[in-house]
DNA sequence: CTGAAAGCGCTAACAG
DNA sequence: CTGTTAGCGCTTTCAG
């Protein structure tokens, strides 16, 4: 039925072990035997059956890769860097979705580690104690990516969101701007979340403005949060007149919540976004923002997974790539 | 080192057959003794290896899923459609990026094949004789998602782009229009938009209307496209008043196109995209467009995937799925 | 440079 | 209801 390195062995006169050797690229085969092998091979059209060779050798070539929503073009760019180094280094990939749901994580650690994968990459908003438990139990490597755990044991790829939101407000009150809100993802509990808002902080701080709890607003990330962001903050009484973003699409939602009621941007407000999405050039005016090596982040992080799989030396094991911020027309 | 089948079977002082009964749920197992293996699981914290049970079963629970990009919203879409489907059936997803490259589709193919997948479901503007080729040559099954081929012999799930064009153009029609553009990707080879051409011929053909190929524009369908395929159709002579473009981002590359221009949608030029995605509803005026949908073509893919990897009835192995026209602002 | 043999961890008859 | 026994297809010593 299928045919098996066994029947390769038989055809060419040799035993499966040298079958085996060719096959892998080892170099202990007589060139002539070799040759014999591989028309055996394919005349046979023989394919290697990695499963079996997993089992025997106790690697599969393959990773998992869990992240809350493929279908989040955030989520997806950085998938994307993932699977490109991983096909590089010869891995496949399994791609789980984990909706940021705890249990839905721990399950899909599980299932992943009972699949033999031989790393994984892990995004998650928060890195919980029973998460933190399982990986602690495995000796398979894991390395985060645009995530972080309190405890900073895992490895993990980032960039410095604190450094990056003080930048982003500094750039605001550059302006002259002195009522900056920061619309953002909920805040209940998302380490990075915190970091921006302590960048924030420390952005009007350093410019002697006083932190007014009113002109925080955490929503979702989506574009109709944005929209909503707006309507609730400009009634305000002393309404901001600059917002920073937690990501473009909110970004974009404010942009066309103050739009959609006559305002103008950047003339009556202005809006720096985080991101720098391929969104942020598809508005009008287009979005300063942010810009998050999303595929770099994914791209490093499977990078340094190899390291791990290899056994390689690591110089660093919590790495922060650059960002920058890239001016376009909403703010001035 | 790593605890198997045979440690649980010691521990609990059953053979091996009956704790691989009870991890496979198998009835034929008193309860009291499944109790005490249960225990013994749990104690020793075992986790079956599912590469050696793929082995011994001869099915792994894993399909390949074979796109062209996942960064690419489109196909990030259909893959979460994909991989919910394939969760609520107990498979995982190994996914891998083809950049439309035939070479590496039937590289992908061959690797997915050679670990086993149990089926695999595939996204390919073009199935080429190589494809087919190598598809005919397994038994696994495969379905192709938001793709065609001409011989029509591979299962698929899509939706009639012929009529949904044609239906798109004659919403263009309605409001009076004679110059329609159609603005897609390059028309070069890819089935679906010869499809959508030829929807666009007979909606015009319908109206009376000759058709004119300067009113035909592919590029690629990118935002940069619509954009350039504007600045190129409104200095015709006698430009089109309305444009039907290939999917949303394009379309959204050309209502920018023109309003950086100073035209006016969609007084001075109506617009309908292709696809509806959450992109349709980010612009202004907010964008009419075809609803492709894209989420449910991967699940149902998914879904007929299983039949087919349980040889279960199928009805029908070409599946079309209904579309319809999102109305919003770019048409009037 | 090549072969023999022992598993890898589990499923699946087949007995009993 | 439970145990025994073969493999699944390949890698990996260990000899030679």
């Amino acid at each position: 039925m299928t045919i098996t390195i066994y029947d390769v062995a038989r055809e060419a006169n040799v035993s499966m072990a040298t079958v085996s050797r060719v096959v892998n690229g080892n170099q202990n085969v007589k060139p002539a035997t070799r040759q014999k092998v591989l028309a055996v091979i394919e005349r046979l059209d023989y394919r290697p059956n990695a499963v079996a060779r997993g089992l025997a050798s106790k690697k599969t070539k393959t990773v998992g890769v869990i992240i809350p929503d493929i279908s989040n073009v955030f989520y997806a760019e950085l998938a994307r860097g993932i699977e490109d180094i991983a096909t590089m280094y010869r891995y496949n990939i399994i791609l789980t979705n984990s909706d940021q749901q705890e249990n839905k994580e721990v399950q899909l650690l599980s299932t992943l580690l009972s699949k033999q994968v031989d790393g994984i990459v892990m995004m998650s908003d928060q890195v919980t104690k029973e998460i933190k438990h399982e990986i602690d139990r495995t000796d398979v490597p894991i390395v985060l990516a645009g995530s972080i755990d309190n405890s900073h044991t895992i490895p993990s790829v980032n960039i410095k969101y604190e450094e990056a939101a003080k930048e982003a407000v500094e750039r605001l009150l550059q302006n002259g701007h002195k009522r900056i809100a920061f619309v953002s993802g909920s805040l209940a509990a998302p380490v990075i979340q915190q970091q921006k808002l302590k960048g924030y902080e420390r952005a009007l701080e350093g410019a002697g403005i006083k932190f007014d709890i009113a002109l925080v607003y955490g929503v979702d990330n989506k574009y109709d949060d944005g929209i909503e962001a707006w309507n609730v903050l400009h009634k305000l009484d002393d309404p901001p007149t600059a917002y920073f973003g937690g990501n473009d699409e909110l970004s974009i939602g404010i942009i066309h919540g103050a739009q959609d009621n006559g305002f103008k941007v950047p003339e009556d407000l202005e809006v720096i976004g985080f991101e720098n999405s391929k969104l942020a050039r598809m508005v009008r005016p287009q979005l300063t923002s942010i810009v998050l090596p999303l595929y770099d982040i994914g791209a490093v992080a499977m990078r340094l997974l190899t390291k791990f799989m290899n056994n390689e030396k690591i110089e660093e094991e919590n790495v922060n790539l650059p960002y920058r911020i890239e001016e376009r027309d909403s703010v001035k």
